[in-house]
Formats: structure tokens, C-alpha cells, sequence
DNA sequence: CCGATTGTGGATGTCAATATCCGTTTTAGC
DNA sequence: GCTAAAACGGATATTGACATCCACAATCGG
């Protein structure tokens, strides 16, 4: 249902969340949210361009989030990746009837406005804060400490 | 967001909805929901594998739904085409934690969930008896009446 | 200025979704 | 049984999502 690109850029943009708001290189956001790094690199462009991260060349480099995580929805960066595709005029090609959507297509696009609202109602600060185990990704190592971490990679 | 598949299902089984009980061949449900013949067959053949519609070969054939409206929702024609990715256990590879989900995916499940909770709420009956001027899909030349038509194909 | 580090952009490869075509099978009517 | 209608199934493009690789540019520490 979800592409796999915004999977990736949600790990990758909670992750940053979770580190904020120091900056990360995306070779150690490719290792702690299992993202192919190549392809990661790709996904952390597009949200660059779109402004939800910034990102600093050269030696202690990396990506930061742009804003602190209180203040970005989940919504912000699914619709910076790839937007939720709401259905404003009706997809066969008949302009007949103008703006208003025929019955099947005002349910769907209830369903896309459902999934929107859901995306919309929580900040990445939110999901840091979350009661069940503050466990960011998945697991992510459960970082319990900021301690000097190496090998691995 | 939803797939183009879908989207051609959709168009079909409501169609074939509004004809009720009564089979229609596939080159007609194409040129009626403005979906691809060629393509269409395939959707359809889905369709019939999972129950939804049952088809007749040969002279006076077609497909047709195997139940009346009233008794099939949107979700049904969803999940028959291509199923609602729920959530279930973490993407990435971890079983460290059991069956429970990170804040994260547990957030995403919800947003699936309340699409599906969309798609599940119209059953084929209530789109078609929708108070909105009942054009079926987008428009579907309105159909006035059950008049024998010919010709524009 | 030099070299190591790190993001950027382009070229390329792979695969599944989309779409088309056509021969085969089933069925109804004669 | 013969023929036309219609779904079925397989083979084959085409396209975009996913993914990798590498040369280049920017940046920092010395």
C-alpha cells in the first residue's frame, strides 16, 4: 500500500528525529534503519529538495531534520516523498459533470482523507514519545546509552 | 496511492452492480468504465479467482456478480484485487521483540486501518443508491433508461 | 594547499505493474 | 455437429519503482 521509498524515509527521518538535532551521515542512517545505503541516499535527497531535512557536505557532515520533531507530522513527510494522490476530479476522461465525483470516487477519495487525517494526527516527537517501550524503529539497536559505538560496519 | 488495478476493478464490479442481476460481456464493461479491454479480461479474471463475480463462456456469456449489492462493500473488490498491506510485524528484519510493533508502524497499521475502515463502511449498494444525482461511476453516459443501445462500438 | 570525508548527480541495471495480442476452450443457437 | 460469441491462458512489450555504482563537488582539519 505504502511505497517502500516512503517506508524508508520515515525510518530514516525518525531516526534523524531521534538524534536531533545533531546531524547524521547516511551511511550510519542506512545501518541503523537497514535501508540499502545507495538507494537511501537517493530517498534523503528528495527530502533535502523538499526542505524537511538539510544536509552539510565534507568532514562531520550529514543530514539533520530542518525542524524539531514537534513539528513535523508523519503527513509532512509522506507528502514530501510521495504525496497522497486525493481524488479532486473524476478519473475517467468526462469533464461532463465538472467538479463534483461521482459516487465511487467520493468514497475513495473518503478513504485517501481518512488516511491523510491519520498521517496528519502525529509528530515524529510523538512517536519518540511513545509509551509502549521507547523503541524508535523497529529496534534499532534500543540505543540505551549515546555511548561510542564502532564496528558493525 | 491506490493502483490502477483497483481503480479498473472498482469501475467493473460497479458497473456490473448497477446491472444487477443481469451479465454483461467484458468488451461492454470496457467501453463503459473507459478501462482497456485487453486489460480489463485480466482484472476480471482476478475478480472471478476470488469469488466476487462468476463468468459464462460462449454466446450469451459474461461475467456478473455472484452476489447482489447490497452484500458486497468496497473492501471486498479491494482485498480480492490486491489486499491491504497491514502491519503485522516489523518491516525491517527484527524479531526482537515479538509481535509488537515500534511506534512507528504502529502508527502506520492505524492509517491503514482507518482506510480500511473506509473501504469496509460502503457496501456497491449504497454507491449506487448515492443521493448525489445517481450516476453510477463518473458518468457512464448516465444510462436514463434500460433502451437496447448499439452502435458506439 | 592537501587529503580525507561526505553529499550530489548521472548512468545503469532489475523487476513488478501495466498493457496488448492471439490462439484455445467453452457455450448457445441453429 | 457447425458456427459464432465469449471467457481463458500464455507470450510479449512498455513503463516506472527500486536499487546500485561511480565520478564530482563541497567541506573540514591540518
Amino acid at each position: 500500500m505504502l511505497s517502500q521509498t516512503v517506508e524508508y524515509a520515515l525510518r530514516a527521518v525518525v531516526y534523524l528525529a531521534s538524534e536531533s538535532p545533531a546531524a547524521r551521515t547516511t551511511d550510519e542512517i542506512a545501518a541503523k534503519t537497514l535501508v540499502p545505503k545507495a538507494y537511501l541516499s537517493k530517498v534523503v535527497q528528495g527530502l533535502v529538495r523538499s526542505g524537511i531535512v538539510r544536509s552539510r557536505r565534507g568532514v562531520g557532515g550529514g543530514v539533520m531534520l530542518s525542524e524539531s520533531p514537534e513539528h513535523v507530522t508523519i503527513l509532512d513527510v509522506v507528502n514530501a516523498v510521495e504525496p497522497i494522490q486525493r481524488i479532486h476530479t473524476c478519473p475517467l476522461g468526462l469533464v461532463s459533470h465538472g467538479a463534483r465525483l461521482c459516487p465511487l470516487h467520493k468514497r475513495l477519495d473518503a478513504a485517501m482523507a481518512a488516511m491523510e487525517q491519520a498521517f496528519a494526527a502525529t509528530t515524529l516527537a510523538e512517536v519518540l514519545a511513545d509509551p509502549s517501550k521507547s523503541v524508535p524503529l523497529c529496534d534499532v539497536k534500543a540505543r540505551p546509552k549515546p555511548k561510542k559505538k564502532r564496528a558493525s560496519r
